[in-house]
DNA sequence: AAACCATTCAACCGCCGAACG
DNA sequence: ACGTTCGGCGGTTGAATGGTT
């Protein structure tokens, strides 16, 4: 357990450790934690220094009702990722993770778990929703197309001749926002079909697969303001080499 | 007006992986 | 290789607030 020095205050931030810790930032700049409350002269831990500024002292932290497309892309992100707040609200401007970890506990989940218990019951197996859990963080070093670059780039010519076999082309993406993410979804179930007629895999080795490849590009970005936008053209120019 | 209940959300806790010595 | 420290994450808690009886 990570030690928590005695006498450190706790609980509802006042007016003034919260401007003493702006001053602070401000002038040191983010990071270095450990070192934030002696130098703002604040008796809390690094911890709660840290949450209070990103939940709520960082500029440019949008406050107030979520819109209507920014609980659209709740949903959507939230049905790919599972509960990977920081990554979901790495696609929210001005949103925090617990901003949009607390939306969904208390908006979302009773709306839409009982709509998902209604699925189950109507449908087969293979309607089920599966949230890719990706291993999150950092590109493993094991990873395929990491180690044999030769090896990637034959997968993916083969996976694009197979592609374009067994695929219309996809119609131009729309600019409404939505339209976006619904033909990723598209995406995924075809590379799905792709993966599977390549190497016979199962489709738990699927999701693995699919897992480690996107997301770990995925949570690369996710510290400080990580733009989802690179995570995606990152992926594209991954198939694309 | 008071008591009770439900909801919201800021803050805490424990864990994990990376970095470093 | 191992232990320690740090930053970061998701889950949970509980005080504050609002609504209902």
């Amino acid at each position: 357990m990570e030690g928590v020095p005695l006498g450190v205050r706790k609980g509802a931030w006042t007016e003034e450790e919260d401007n003493l810790l702006k001053k602070c930032i401000e002038t040191n700049g983010e990071g270095k934690w450990h070192q934030v409350p002696f130098k703002a002269g604040l008796n809390r831990c690094r911890k709660s220094c840290r949450l209070r500024w990103l939940n709520y002292l960082r500029p440019n932290i949008k406050r107030g009702s979520f819109g209507v497309d920014e609980v659209d892309l709740i949903v959507r992100l939230h049905k790919l990722l599972g509960n990977r707040w920081s990554l979901i609200a790495g696609r929210l401007p001005g949103r925090t993770a617990n901003d949009v970890k607390n939306y969904w506990n208390t908006h979302l989940q009773k709306k839409l778990i009982p709509q998902i218990e209604v699925v189950k019951v109507k449908t087969p197996r293979m309607m089920e929703t599966k949230a890719i859990r990706p291993r999150p963080r950092t590109f493993s070093k094991n990873l395929i197309w990491l180690k044999s670059k030769t090896t990637a780039i034959a997968n993916i010519e083969t996976r694009n001749n197979l592609f374009k076999q067994l695929s219309p082309p996809l119609s131009p993406p729309r600019d409404d926002g939505i339209s976006w993410w619904e033909n990723m979804f598209v995406d995924l179930e075809i590379n799905k079909e792709i993966t599977l007629s390549i190497d016979g895999s199962n489709e738990e080795k699927w999701h693995e697969k699919e897992t480690q490849g996107i997301l770990a590009i995925g949570d690369s970005s996710v510290q400080g303001e990580s733009d989802w936008n690179d995570i995606f053209i990152d992926k594209m120019d991954l198939w694309d080499l």
